[in-house]
Parts: structure tokens; sequence; C-alpha cells
DNA sequence: GTATAAACGAGACGGTACGTCAGGTCTTTCT
DNA sequence: AGAAAGACCTGACGTACCGTCTCGTTTATAC
């Protein structure tokens, strides 16, 4: 990854800390606070109302302390995002692939109806005015979920349960897709009901 | 729709010039000018860079000749997209259902593919912060294109292509989404064949 | 003049408004706002600790607002220090061109030794820094004292109370030249006999 | 003199080396090189431009270093200026009180006329906004200046060739003022003609 | 015709935030 | 314990736009 944006959000902080540096090392509660005062300020005035300043002054820190460690205000916030995002949570392995897919599935649907769907639609948006920030998100959340997802579906096709000729990548873009899509476009709800039945039909197909 | 956005361009001038004002109407070549100016410029500057004052300038107009019209940037941009999208293509009507949805499958990948793509990934973006915004664009882009779908997939059930059980919106999430979902994540490119491939494992299902 | 400031403080203003402008004009109580919170700031803190924020917040002013009308601070505070400097006093008229000069100069010498002087040198000083500056100073200031002294002594070679061969130009910095270096240098004190004495011995010359 | 500048550049470090200090002894070369470079960015970018981080960065000195020999920026400017500053090159002694006069004269016109004269004048202006640097500067330049040209001024009575009854304190500033006058003002130029006229003013006097 | 009314272009207004810079202090590691 | 490095907080810089507000002008209807 050639990303401006650390894969984890420590790194940047460890980084300076591991190298023996003359000099004084970078305050690892500076970052902390920073990191908590733009999570809670992108609660309190959203993503387009917070800025630097802002941060800064929450945080009890100059700007240029901000400055010095992210790039711009998309990777802070991006950071301060993940920070407190979950893991992958992992497939089930009921010896079922179809069965673990459709746990989750309404698992997937039951996170992004809550605070963490705002937050993954909110960076899927900037990603459209920030290459980098639209990098890192894929780096960090969507590729890691695909690729186990992706696993998942070649244990199905080894086991014999989804069909030889299918190709992971579409089945899983199918199976996600439409999930997404609801989430940014908000044009219909995001229910158990239909992450059930977009996993059905993708895994039963539409004839009879 | 109680949108802060009109509906169709032309509205709030001819709103403006039906009515037996006294005083000077509004002048039709400047709301062209500006619309036109702020195409050009998101073209140029993306989204976030354009300014009402960049807008103002290039169209030779007042500030206040735009603030008159138009509550915000957002609904500026909203007005000059669509003032050059096309309508929806419609779809065919082969005989066969399944031929046609593949067909208009093959042409929205094909046309999200283009400029067209950038608009909308980018007007899907910021109706992520701004509520009206995300309205306008489901009514007067996503409803048109889903009605139309609905439309052919209900046709595909009367005629038993499609077995009767599904339910359309489910269905037509499952062909679109996924195209969306690429055209904003960007994890995987948006080819013809996947409009092929998706569309084969949407119809066909996972079964041998 | 070809300098960016105003020979007279109110010209800037004047020229907005006596111009056939388009646009609002420029407030004038923003402007007499302006120049006083600088000339109460200098005061207060110092040439060095006025800052253009300051002079906004003060005034009840955008900090554009000042930009708009002064490219800089030396410049705002110039226009500042002279719209409460009187003009230059004018000599006596005695017919006794000798004794017109020995009147004026202990009127600069008293001048120089209040709150005028502190200014004047502030003035002089930031001209080393500020080629603008000085240039505006040296016309609004020293040049029109320079020629109001040079007729003076004109006058006297007319007269015949001064030597034909004298350089007008030499005297009149032999006269004020070791005022203004007492008043920058503060080696020695400015004191009336002071005035007397180096008029006398200037007019006088060393003979005995 | 209770000034915070050191009236000899090298005393400072003296001081450090000559005490039976513990710990690790003040470097030299770095002295050296902080005065170098403070000289250099003066000549580059000007005393208002010069910084300490560029000082320090110039040196290849840590900004501490430079903080724990001067106080501030003008008592360093002031080290590093009088450093390459040439002592009162002393008058002549023709037995001619007068033409020794009018040599001097000629040698400090031609002396300020170059880069002393410019370092002379920032001196004097920065001065006016620093106390102890004022201070500093009248008794390293200007007193060892005066005190020369005063006994010259009192041979010259004692002689008989200047008037018994003249202050030497008056007459030195009127050959001295006129020339710093110009330095600072600009308003004319430091020609050696201009020496010639005034010493020829001051000493004959204005009669036929 | 002459008011009256509204839109026009221009541009000044008070603000907010930007990202940068330098100040002077503090804290680390190395010598 | 001093030196170099570099992070720290502070505060001002000058700029860019925001959305609002005069201006004087133009272009319509209404009296």
């Amino acid at each position: 990854m050639s990303s401006k944006f650390s894969e984890k959000s420590e790194e940047l902080y460890d980084e300076a800390c591991d190298a023996k540096h003359a000099g004084r090392p970078r305050c690892p509660v500076a970052h902390r606070n920073i990191l908590q005062a733009a999570r809670d300020l992108v609660a309190e005035v959203g993503f387009a109302g917070l800025t630097i300043e802002g941060v800064a002054a929450r945080a009890g820190v100059g700007k240029t302390t901000i400055y010095r460690r992210w790039p711009n205000k998309s990777s802070l916030v991006l950071d301060a995002f993940f920070e407190d995002i979950s893991p992958p949570a992992g497939f089930a392995d009921t010896g079922n692939v179809r069965e673990d897919i459709r746990r989750q599935m309404r698992k997937l649907v039951k996170e992004l109806n809550g605070p963490t769907g705002c937050k993954i639609a909110t960076l899927l948006a900037n990603g459209q005015f920030d290459k980098d920030m639209a990098e890192a998100f894929r780096a960090r959340w969507i590729e890691q979920r695909r690729a186990e997802a992706r696993d998942v579906v070649k244990r199905g096709i080894a086991q014999g349960e989804i069909r030889r000729d299918v190709d992971p990548d579409v089945l899983v873009d199918a199976l996600y897709g439409p999930i997404y899509f609801r989430l940014l476009s908000g044009h219909a709800p995001l229910t158990p009901a239909f992450a059930d039945a977009l996993t059905d039909l993708v895994l039963s197909g539409l004839d009879d």
C-alpha cells in the first residue's frame, strides 16, 4: 500500500517511537486526545462541520501538532473512525457454507444499521473526493471483508455447495453490493428480511 | 416532493415568469450561463473545489443572482448535472425478459464507466452530507430507473420466466447494487464481462 | 510618487467614493474605526506588538476589510499616525530669517520631545525595513518640512542674511540632522538649549 | 552597562569556558558558526527576514544552543554585526584640526555608504524597539566615535582653531547628525561632496 | 408618463477556517 | 552536563469563500 494513511492507526506513532530518534518523541497522549476529539466532533457536527481548529481546541493541542501527524482532515477522521470499529467479525463455520453466508449477511446488515453504517457511508462518500482516502478505506475495510468472504465461497466450491464455474469475486459483490447500495442510496431500508431475501435470491437463483 | 430542489431546472425561472410580477423578470440567459459555468467548473476542479464565487465569475454574473435562485452549492450542482444527463435509456423488449435485462445491464455499466459515472458517484456521495440532495437524487435518478426495471421484472414473472415468489425490489437491487458498489468503492473495474457474469449469476443462481 | 501609500490618509476612501464605482462603497465608519484602533493599539502595545487581527477585533471589523484597504501593517500605521499629526506648523516671518529659523528649531525640538517624537522615530525606524514605508514617510513628513525650510533659507540668501554660496539642502540638513539623530540615537537629550546652541553654531560658524 | 548584551561578543563564551564548570564545555565552533550564519542571513534576507530557526539550520546547530547564549534575535544580530565592524578608524593628526575633521568626515561617509551603513541603519532602527539594543549600540558604536571626535574638538579649542565657547557635544552632533540623518531617511545621497560641504558649513558658518 | 418593483453587476461587509511559520520551551538521546 | 534534534503550545500571518448587504442601473408592470 502506497497510501499516505497508516495501515493501522497506531503505526504513525510507533514508527516515531521505535526509531532511535534524537529529539523529543511524539506525545502519545496528544495522539489519543486528538483522535478522541475528532471522534466526538464528527458525532456532534458531522464530517463536513468538523474543522482541524476545532479538533485542536477540543484536544488541547496546537494545530501544528495535528498537521505534523496527519496530512489532512480525511486521514485524521479515517484513523479516528477505525480506532473504534470492530475488526471483521468472521464467518461462522457450521459446515454448511450457505448457512455461514446467511448468518454473516444478517450480521453485516445489523452492523451497518447502527452508527458504524453511518461512518462507513461517510468514508465511502469521502473516498469520491480523496483518492488516498478511498485507497485506505478499500484496504482497511472492504478488502479485509471481501477476502474473508472469498475464502468462504471457495470453501463452498470445494465442498460442492457452490457451482464450480462461479467467479468468487462476482459472487461476493452480488452479496455485498446491494447492501452497501441501500446504505448509501437510502431508497429502501436495510432490514434482516432484506438480507435473507437477498441471500436466498443470489444463492438459489431465479429458476423454479 | 417537498425538496428544495426543482424537479426540472427550468421551473424556478418559469415560476417567476408566469406570475404577473411587477419588476424585472429573471434573466434566462443568466440561468443558462450559471448552469453551464457550474458544469464546466465541476469538470475542471471537481465538486469540492467548486465555489459559488467561481461560478459567478465564470458566468459573468453577480453572486446574488445565484443565491436568489439556488439555496446552496449542492442544489446548483444537482441542476447542472441533470441538465445534461440522458433520461433512463429504456429496456429493450425482445420478448425474452432475461435477455432484456442482460442488455440493460451492459448498457448501464457502459454508461457508468464514462463521465456520467463520475457524476453519479459524486451525487451519491454528496447525498451523505445533504438530505435534500439525497432525496432529489433518489427521485430524479434512482427511482426512475428502478421503476422501469421493476416493471420488466414483473413482466418476467407474468411470463413465467422468473419465479413467482421473487421480490422484484430485491431482485432489482441484486442486479444494480453490485454495479453501484463497484462504481463507488473502486475495488474492481466495471467491465462488460462483470455485467454479464453478475447477470448470469443472479438470474441462474448457484446451483448446478 | 509611485508609493502604495496614499498621499493623504483620506484619499483611499475618497478615491473609492468619488469614482463611479459599481458595487457597495467602502464604509467610512469602518475606515475611521480601523485607524482609531490602530492608534490606540500602537499606544498600548507598541508597533511591534500591534497585529492586524488585534486592530480588526478592536475596530469591530473583519480582517479582510483591513487588507482590502491597506497592503500591510506599516502602511496602516502610517495612515493612523498622520491622521493626528499636525501639518508643518510653518515658519514665522519676522523679517529676520535667522530669528525665524531659531524659533522654528525650538518648535521642532519641543514637538519631537512629545508623543509625536516617538511616532516619528518609529516611522523612521520602520522605513529601514520597508521601502514603501520609507518613501511615504519622506514624502509626507520630511520633504514637506524640508521644502518649507529651504524656502526660508532662500529668502535669507536673497535678503543677504545668508552667504550666497551656501547650498540650502546642506544647510537644512545641518539644522535638522542633529535633532533627528539625537531623537533616534538617544545619546543626549533634545532640549531647547540644544536647539539654540545648534542653531547658533550652524548660523554663526566656529570662527571668533 | 547593565545591558543584556555582552560588551564583546566573545565574552559570553569566555565566561563559560574560564569558569570551572562541570559538564561539557560550550563548543567554540558552534559559537562562530552561529555568528557567521547570522551575518550571512542578514545579508541575504535582511534583519526582518532573519529567523532564529534559519540561523540554527544554517549553522548546523540546535535552536536551544542559540537560546542558551543569546536572549533574543536582536542581541544575536548585534554581536554578529560588531564582529566584523572595524573599530573607530581614528582621526588623523595633521596639526590642523579642521583638516583632521574634514578627512574623518569623508571617511565616515565612505564607510556608511557601503554594507556597514546598512548595518548601522538597521541597528539604529532596531534600537527604537529594544531598549537594551539601543543602549548596546550607543556604547559600542556611537559613544566610541563621539569620544574620539570630542577629543579632537577639544584639541582644536586648545589650539585656538575653534571658538572657546563652542560646546564640543553640540559641534560633534552638528557634524555627525546630518550624515546619520541622510543614512536613515534617504532623502538625499551620502556623497563625499556632501561631507565636504557640510564640514565647511559647520566650521565656517554662514557669514560672508 | 411616471411611479413602483424587482432583478441585475459589482463589490464591500463581518466571519470562519485554512495551512504555514516562527516564537520560545521542553524532553529525549547521544557525546 | 552540554549538544543536537525535534516535538510541544501559542498566536499571528495573509488567503479564500462564505452568505449578506448596499449601491446605482436596467427592465418590467401598474397607475
